[in-house]
Order: C-alpha cells, then structure tokens, then sequence
DNA sequence: GAACGTATAGACAACGTTGTCACACCATAT
DNA sequence: ATATGGTGTGACAACGTTGTCTATACGTTC
C-alpha cells in the first residue's frame, strides 16, 4: 500500500480511502491510485486489515468428519449462508476425539474467528466458557454442549424419529425388532435408543439392543448373535447412516425388514428400497449458521434450543412383514 | 498481552517469550507469566501474529462441492495433512462457476494463505500469476490449470481408465456402447470421451454419445433417444460418479450393462453390484497437499505433473453379456 | 581489582492496515 | 474584505505481536 501509494503520489490514508471505495476521494485522484494499484498487482493485506479492525470474517466450523456426507452436507449449507455474509470458513474434522476437538476450537479462537459452529465430540467444553464470555458466539449442532454450558443448539428430534420408525415397524406386524446404535457416549445415540425403548415397552428386550462402533466386524457378530437367539428378531433399526450401510452389508441379501435413522444417497436404488428417518443436513447447517449470523449482527437474549422434526421415508424395506 | 506484562510484573518481551517458549527466561519469572496468562484467560492473538511474522499457516483449498463425496474425501486428506505441519484450512467450493473460482482464489490470497490447492472450474487462470510470482505456490488437482500456467497438478489416467472400461466391456462381446459424459468443456469429460472414441474405433457412432450437465431429465431423454435407435446400445458407459447413479435410476431396473467412472458407496449393495474404474480421491488429495507443503518447504525445480493411475473394480454390470 | 562472559530482562521499531484529527483550498455568504 | 462551510488530502497513532539491540546483575578468570 505504501508503494502504491508513492507511485500514485499520494498518501497512504488515500490509497486506503479508494480501496475501501470510502467517500471523499476526487474521481482523478481514484483513478490515478487504481491504475498503481493493478500497475503493482498490489491486494490488500487481509492479515493487517484484521489486526486494525478486530473482525476476522471468518467463520470456524468443527465437524465430525468432512467425508461422511451427512456432514458434508451440513458444512455446504454453512459454507453457502458464510459466503453470502461475506465471510469465509475455517473448518476441522474431530474424528470424534475430544482432544482434537478441543484442540481445533482453540485454535480457531486464537484466530478470532468471529463465531463458531459445532458438532461436539466431547462431553466438557469448559474450555469454551472464555471464548464465550469474550464475545465470541458459537452454535452447537447435532449434539449439545456438555453440562453447563447454556449456548444456542440445533438438533433433530433424535428420540421422535426412533418413535416415528419403532411403530413403523411395529404397525407392520414386528414384535421383535432390533436396535443397532453406536456407542451411548454419543447424544444421537443414547437419544435414539431412549425412543426406541420407550416405544418398545414391554416388547423391549436388551438382547435385541447393540451399541458399539460401527465397525464391520462387530455389527455382523451382533447380528449374528442376535439371529441366533430362539426368538431371532424379524426387524432391524439402525440408529444411524453408516450403521445402516454396514447393516446391510452384513446382512448380505438376507432378507429382513429395516428401517434406517438418517437417508443416503442410492437408498431408493437397493432392492427392497430402504426406508428411513430422514433429517434434514443441510437445512440444519442452514439454521445454524443463520442462527449463529443474528448472533453477530448483535441479537442478544436467551439460548436458542431449535430441534427440526424429521420424517419417515418408506421404500419398502420398512414395510415387509415379518 | 500487555496485560499479561503488567499484572505479572514483566516487560511485554518476557511474555512473548514464556508464550513461545523462547530460551532465556528464569524458570520463576515464566511461572510467574504462566499464572497471569491463565488468571486472565490469553490466548495469543495469531492476525498480529501472522501480521508480524508474515506466514499464515493456512492452506486454501477451492473445490467444486463439498457436499460432492468425492471432493468431500480429497479435501479430507488435505486437511490431514495439513493438521499434521499445523496448518489450517480455508476452503470453499466454486460449484463450477469459474466466477466463483476466481473470487475464492483471490479472497484466500488476500488473505495470505501459505498455499493453494485448487480444483478448478475455469479455463483461465491468469489472475493467479501474480500471487504465484508473489510466492504462494499453488497445486492443481483433478484438472489442469488454464493454458499458460505452469504449476504442479495432480491428475487421474482419465483416458486410460475410459480406455479399461471400454475395452472390458468390448472383451464381454459389446459393440453398441453408450457413452453418458459431462459437458466437453470439463477437462475430465473431454479425457474420458477421448479414451472411449480412440478405443472404439471403428464401432463410434456419436449418435451414442451424450454430454451434457447430469440432470435427471437429461440424462432420461438422452437414454430413451439411444435406446429407441434400430441398434440400441447394449452397454453404457458413464463418465462421472453423479451420471452413474442418475443414468441407474433413469434405466430404473431395466438390466443393461454398465460400467460408471468413479467408484461410490453402496456400489457393491446394487444388483447386480455396479463395476466402475475407480479412483482414488484420498490419495489425490493426500499427494497434493504433500506436494504443497514440499513447495512451502522450499523445494523448486520445475512443475510436477502426476497422473495417478486407476483400476477397474469388477462387481458385474459391467460383466453381463450383450 | 579489572576485564570478561553469561543469564536474564527490557526498550523500541516494525509488520500493513484504518480511525481520528487537522490542514489547505476554494466557493459562497456576509 | 472577512467569515463560513464543504471538499479533498495527509499526518499520526494504534491494533498485538516479534526481532533486534541494549542494559543490568552476577559470577568467573587473569
């Protein structure tokens, strides 16, 4: 800038004035300053700009992973509201580990980033509490905060939707269903299990249930198991995108009634259709940062605790008798 | 940070050094600092930083959809890699409008990222000379850079993997094989129409070649043409991952061989499973980013051009006879 | 006891912006 | 001729760091 300003012969603070398109400048003088400036290929210093003014633009977004297209989705929908603020996005993948998490919020804070965005991994975000308090508004996703922290939250209605599927199945003629979720630790889960169990009632029986990482193995050894009791069930619930992918692939073509939380790309393509629980990603990511926006043009007052309904999508795997 | 100075009784020096663990400060005093740092809740202020030091340590990252698997996963690598040498990412993506493209770039340069990696979505990439003569090494993935740029790239065997499909579906007895691609004007469309033309022979008939922007609509109305013609094609070849799945639901269960370039989940789960040339977006974006991050090392020496190999993944649409 | 080395600490400038204030100039009103 | 007011411009400080240089205190060596 201050070479541009010497090539244009003027000062500093003038060269600013143009860049800014701030009033007050002779349209001979812009000019002169406009043509140093692409003379010198000269852009502004966002770093410094930064430094002066206090506000980042930017936006820090933490997610579970960038390649699981439920997040994926939501963070497009994020980076969209972003872009039409004006504001660009710093984001992270947690890989579920706390510390990382932890770790990536931190940082993001250390780069003033104006708000954050979360879909917690960790059960504390004590850490947080300065942020906080320092001015910086975050919006949590998918997941709360841990305890005592009151910040504005966007979820689904985790325990609706497992009632929504439970008498799905039920109303089809199921009486022994199964549930497989991922491991209690993680809110959607533990949420899940609750309506489905709630719903269940007297029908609930705990050999039906499997929580655990939804890895390969594991879920065809549940499955397994469970298929191998007297009463095997006849239906299956999947409390979440990847267990239903890995659901039926250890199914391997047995045919069996199942109902999936969350829809995937293709659902509609297998043979029978998979029914699910649809929730909306990208309109969560939407709200969010659109919460998150009215946040930073100053809007005050209590946390905001949003829960989108979700709706059951038939395709035909939920619907097949028992 | 000054703050921290006073309330622990130092210079501002003595606590840029306890913060960055400089050498030279009495074991006591930097106890001292330490207190005062977590009293009043600092944390460095890293646009001052950045401002002082010049390095951002953030990485851009422009591609044409987050919310694409396929670039959900390359920009996951990217963003391990980048973790791990401390670094952030800003990324965006450009839904193909090179417009859009532009503006991120030149946003992320003003910003005075470290490096850029880049799929891109337009055909001229001369704004970006200056900021590569500034110094910001830039890497090109999926696509090349316009004419006229020279800069590393990371490419797919586009042609080759067209070559693979269209020879394995030629060695199962086809001789009318549809062609269902992008339009021309994406690099990756043109390679692959190339390398299915060029192994096709004399058996090309364009009348079963469509380009076009993959919409459900189109992609029907361009089928029902071909299929409707005296010698309807008896196999199709698809040129992305998005045209697979719509040319799937446009065949609707009508059998037909295909072979999809792209791997994608649930490819297996289809019946018959969907046999594509598969690539490997993980890697690509992984080398990319290690090429960047070599480039920010200080390595020069002329641009590198990889094109990384691909492979046919048998799971039998494409194996089924004429 | 003078000269020197080392460990610790601080003063100060600089990074590239922007906000505040002041100045010079000209036109118009008194 | 002098006061008034607007317009265009510039000087300067400040944002929060870090690099360079200097100062002090203390111990060691000749």
């Amino acid at each position: 800038m201050k070479d541009v300003a010497s090539v244009a012969g003027v000062a500093l603070k003038t060269v600013s004035r143009v860049v800014n398109g701030e009033p007050g400048v002779n349209p001979a003088t812009a000019e002169r300053v406009r043509e140093a400036i692409t003379r010198l290929g000269y852009s502004r210093n966002e770093s410094a700009r930064v430094l002066r003014r206090g506000r980042t633009s930017t936006v820090g977004l933490v997610i579970e992973d960038v390649a699981d297209p439920f997040y994926s989705t939501l963070s497009r929908a994020v980076e969209d509201v972003a872009i039409s603020r004006g504001c660009l996005l710093l984001s992270g993948s947690s890989s579920e580990e706390p510390a990382r998490e932890r770790e990536l919020v931190l940082t993001f804070c250390a780069r003033r980033v104006d708000g954050l965005i979360v879909v917690p991994a960790g059960e504390d975000h004590s850490f947080l509490r300065p942020e906080l308090e320092a001015g910086t508004p975050a919006v949590f996703v998918d997941r709360p905060p841990g305890p005592g922290l009151d910040v504005d939250t966007v979820l689904c209605d985790n325990a609706g939707g497992a009632r929504l599927a439970t008498r799905h199945l039920l109303s089809h003629g199921h009486r022994r269903i199964a549930f497989l979720g991922d491991r209690p630790s993680i809110f959607t889960a533990a949420r899940r299990l609750h309506g489905y169990r709630d719903t269940m009632g007297r029908l609930f029986d705990e050999r039906l249930v499997s929580m655990r990482v939804p890895s390969p193995e594991g879920v065809r050894a549940d499955l397994d198991r469970m298929l191998a009791l007297d009463e095997p069930p006849t239906a299956l619930f999947t409390g979440n995108g990847r267990l239903t992918v890995t659901a039926l692939r250890a199914l391997a073509g047995r045919p069996m009634a199942l109902i999936g939380f969350d829809d995937f790309e293709l659902a509609d393509l297998l043979r029978p259709g998979v029914t699910v629980v649809a929730q909306d990603p990208f309109g969560m990511g939407r709200i969010a940062a659109e919460l998150l926006f009215r946040r930073l043009s100053g809007e005050s007052g209590p946390a905001e605790h949003l829960r989108l309904p979700v709706r059951i999508v038939p395709r035909g795997s939920g619907e097949l008798p028992p």
